[in-house]
RNA sequence: GGGUGGUUAGCUCAGCGGUAGAGCGCCUCGCUUACACCGAGGAUGUCGGGGGUUCGAAACCCUCACCGCCCA
């Protein structure tokens, strides 16, 4: 019997979670039924992208998620977690004509042509795509893998059709020549959320335009662009330009004539006060030049290399071009001032870091500002809550201030824009079920949307909007949308805006629960270039899953960055192989959860106060999961695991063992409760180490499948608690003398506990002498060392000498520092504003502490007079 | 430049009005039959500086300094 029960000696993560997540997988367990009765929870997973592989940021996004999945399905819930990957469109184009180019021979996408490229593209998808999936396996990911959704699948597309015929019919999608974000090297159009700005070591030169009659110097810190310039911009009041308003000043190397324009936009303190107008490569100038009727004189061409401009620069390069233009402009004796190296902020293109051209250029926008009021009003009207609260101003400064969005990117991979120009300028645009028109002369737009665009529909579209599905009507809206905060505005304020459109003012899920990031051991933030990222795969063949996520879980304070070693996970796989030793004690020693837990009286006041404590920390921890405060549970249950648990109370409960009889059967029954209970609470964190322990001790099913664990209130106890308190109290003191006495703490030593049979420690006594190797008094007792701990004065017998000067020492610190605590109370009390003004529980607190502290000043100065010498 | 978060033990962080906490690290003992991935005991902080509010401030207010993040 026992011997079948018997855990291995030791814990290996690695052997056991794999075929344990292999179990789930072929029982089903986390496919999720639209039909069932049970109350919906649903989280769909914030899509990974398609070239990418686990990382630590993953990790702890997926730690979270799956905790308050596996949480909600033990609670009964009918719980949906929902994964896929959205299809990056810039990223994996890019992977994709990367391999081509390294094909012999080297070929490009236009070589293949579209319709072949793309076909490339799914054949890489299928080959090596989703590498994350996985990876999210071995981190024990309860997704229902059956609604596995893709963001190019045919479902997904007709949404991405649906809502942008809808928002074209609004009048809320639009097309435009603008001044957008370039990349030249992806060759597309990027967002504002696609460029990175960093700040880069460039220049600020200053250059004389005009000629001996009217001059006029500008700064610029891009002096390639002056070739392209339509006018100079001074402020309206600048008394130093205001004479050379509306007069045109010689534009050099290119030798035209342009006028000096006022406009507000123009800091006069920056600078010279004048600025070039180059309004076809900057928003600024574009903004000024629309409204002063600047002409637009493209330069460049898509590769940023210089173009059109009749002059010697053409061909080059456009940093090539700045240098050259510099040097031009020099020997002309035309640069009044260089400042280099000139530190400003420079956009860089967030998928290849390419330095963003702005570019004038007819593409197609969202029209954000009506839909970003309504997303920001879900959460000023409660509607929707961010958690923590703390973060809702950062939602709000997003939403509030949204530029239009720019959607249409010049890639081939992607859902292209489904608009058709005709032959006389029609533009039509196609529904999903609608047919494309086919006479002469009409054609698609080229272009392909903004992978955000799709992401946007993610929480309705992998739900199957717009048919309507079962699915939708289930788990539609969402129950909480789990993600770091660095992306709050990357794509919840889409998907919130997309949402609330689509289906008619509902949001996509009622919470947005943000989480930090997760950084190197000493707070820095993790990047390749630093070399202080941390692979999660590694950590987890190491140590195992439950640790990574444990380590994880337990650092994770909402909306707050977290720092993690390879020392704290250690210290998780520390915490598992507790429990597992743990567990083995208690299966060697009969421990049961079958039997039914005695009634408190039958039980011994310390078998009362670990289900005291249990319960407790039940209570607790499920509060603070509720309440997305995955650090506490964590650390709550932690502490109650292995301090309350296995130091104090399996180390007491070897005394009800070594008795027998009933007394040890009901600690038998007490530890089973306990682990059940504990390995319950810590599963959705913890997923397999729990399910390991927990199959073998109760020899149920399944953890995943099993009910959440309910505190039980009438266990409760805060007397039973506190008399153990002093219990703990009295061994540590014993410990203390002993350890202090050079006493080994296997040495059994005769002892007495004057006055326990009449406090409140009395039924404790068995235990405490067990645990404490204290011997009754033989005969010949001699007290040669006596301490007093709270109540108790402990006389022991230890045969020989004993070290006064250790004794003496330890007392007078014990003393000083209660004259100390002393101290603090009287001076509390003597004062009459406290006493007047404190309330009366204070003053009570504060009194009994008092009374505390002199009993202790007396006892050990007792002791000290009792020493010898 | 505009927002915004932070500054608590050697490190990373909790605490956010009533005697300063955790994990890791550190020191001393210890192979006591679950566990050395362990046990027992111990040390460690004028809670960034300066003002103020309060009977009482790490916590609230003001101010300065220094880090950080987001957006320009």
């Amino acid at each position: 019997m026992a011997a079948e029960r018997e855990l291995p000696t030791h814990f290996s993560p690695a052997e056991l979670e794999a075929p344990l997540y292999q179990s789930w997988i072929e029982r089903n367990y986390f496919s999720a039924d639209a039909n069932s009765q049970k109350a919906p929870f649903c989280i769909v997973i914030p899509p990974p992208n398609v070239t990418g592989s686990l990382h630590i940021g993953h990790a702890l996004d997926h730690t979270l998620q799956d905790t308050l999945t596996r949480r909600r399905r033990m609670q009964g819930y009918e719980a949906l977690w929902l994964p896929g990957m959205d299809h990056a469109g810039i990223a994996t184009q890019n992977v994709v004509e990367k391999q081509l180019t390294q094909q012999q021979p080297p070929k490009s996408r236009h070589d293949l042509g579209r319709e072949e490229f793309v076909k490339k593209v799914w054949e890489w998808k299928a080959e090596s795509g989703g590498a994350i999936l996985g990876q999210m396996k071995r981190l024990g990911d309860s997704v229902d893998w059956s609604r596995e959704r893709f963001t190019m699948d045919e479902g997904l597309s007709r949404a991405v059709l649906t809502i942008f015929k809808r928002l074209y019919e609004k009048e809320l999608i639009y097309r435009a020549e603008r001044i957008i974000n370039w990349c030249p090297r992806c060759l597309t159009a990027l967002s504002d959320i696609e460029v990175e700005h960093s700040d880069d070591a460039g220049e600020f030169v200053q250059v004389r335009y005009g000629d001996d009659q009217l001059n006029i110097t500008v700064a610029t810190t891009r002096p390639e662009t002056m070739l392209g310039d339509g006018a100079v911009a001074v402020h309206p009041d600048d008394e130093r330009y205001k004479h050379m308003i509306g007069k045109e000043v010689l534009l050099p190397l290119v030798n035209r004539m342009i006028p000096i324009i006022a406009d507000e936009l123009v800091e006069p303190e920056f600078g010279t006060g004048a600025v070039k107008v180059t309004a076809a490569h900057d928003p600024n100038d574009f903004e000024m030049g629309r409204r002063h009727n600047v002409p637009m004189i493209v330069i460049m061409n898509e590769h940023g290399i210089m173009e059109g401009t009749g002059t010697e620069f053409d061909g080059m390069d456009r940093f090539d071009a700045r240098k050259a233009v510099v040097e031009r402009l020099r020997e002309m004796g035309r640069v009044v001032s260089e400042k280099r190296p000139y530190v400003h902020a420079v956009g860089h293109c967030s998928r290849c870091d390419t330095t963003v051209e702005p570019r004038l250029s007819m593409q197609w926008f969202v029209k954000v500002a009506p839909l970003a009021k309504a997303a920001g009003d879900a959460v000023r009207n409660g509607l929707v809550k961010i958690e923590p609260a703390e973060l809702a101003p950062r939602y709000f400064e997003w939403v509030d201030n949204m530029h239009d969005w720019c959607i249409s990117r010049q890639l081939w991979w992607g859902h292209r824009i489904p608009v058709w120009y005709g032959p006389n300028g029609e533009v039509l645009v196609v529904g999903p079920d609608e047919k494309a028109p086919t006479g002469a002369g009409w054609e698609q737009d080229p272009d392909v949307l903004d992978t955000w665009f799709s992401s946007a529909l993610w929480p309705f579209s992998t739900l199957g909007w717009p048919d309507e599905s079962g699915d939708l009507a289930k788990f539609y809206p969402t129950s909480v949308l789990v993600t770091g905060y660095d992306i709050l505005f990357f794509w919840v304020a889409r998907m919130m805006i997309f949402g609330l459109f689509a289906m008619d003012g509902t949001p996509p899920f009622h919470t947005i629960a943000l989480h930090g990031l997760v950084r190197d051991k000493f707070g820095k933030k993790m990047s390749k270039s630093r070399g202080n990222t941390i692979d999660p795969l590694e950590f987890m063949d190491k140590y195992g899953a439950d640790a990574l996520r444990f380590s994880l879980a337990r650092g994770a304070n909402p909306g707050t960055d977290q720092a993690l070693a390879e020392e704290w996970v250690a210290g998780s796989r520390n915490f598992a192989t507790k429990l597992w030793n743990a567990s083995r004690f208690a299966l060697l020693n009969g421990a049961t959860s079958a039997r039914p837990l005695p009634e408190k009286s039958a039980l011994t006041a310390i078998d009362n106060w670990i289900l005291s404590r249990l319960h407790q920390t039940i209570k607790e921890a499920d509060n603070y999961f509720e309440g997305f405060e995955f650090a506490k549970a964590c650390d709550a249950i932690y502490h109650f695991a292995w301090d309350d648990f296995c130091d104090w109370y399996l180390e007491l409960a070897k005394s009800s063992f070594a008795q027998g009889g009933a007394q040890a059967e009901n600690a038998q029954a007490v530890i089973g409760h306990v682990l059940d209970n504990l390995l319950r609470i810590l599963h959705p964190v913890m997923p397999f180490i729990t399910e390991a322990l927990w199959t073998r001790l109760t020899g149920g099913e399944s953890l995943v499948i099993a009910a959440w664990p309910e505190a039980d209130e009438s266990r409760i106890d805060e007397r039973t608690n506190a008399a153990m308190e002093e219990v703990k109290s009295l061994i540590t003191e014993v410990r203390r003398f002993r350890n202090d006495q050079g006493v080994k703490s296997s040495a059994p030593i005769p002892g007495r506990f004057n006055g326990i049979d009449k406090s409140a420690l009395a039924p404790y006594e068995k235990a405490i002498r067990s645990v404490l190797r204290i011997t009754d008094p033989a005969e010949n007792f001699t007290v040669s060392g006596s301490i007093v701990a709270g109540s108790i004065n402990c006389e022991f017998d230890l045969s020989g000498t004993v070290d006064v000067a250790a004794e003496r020492a330890r007392l007078e610190k014990d003393l000083a520092t209660a004259e100390k605590d002393r101290e603090t109370a009287r001076v509390k009390l003597d004062n009459a504003d406290f006493m007047a003004k404190a309330p009366e529980k204070v003053v009570t607190t504060i009194k009994a502490r008092l009374e505390e502290t002199d009993r202790d000043i007396a006892r050990i100065t007792e002791q000290l007079k009792k020493l010898p010498g």
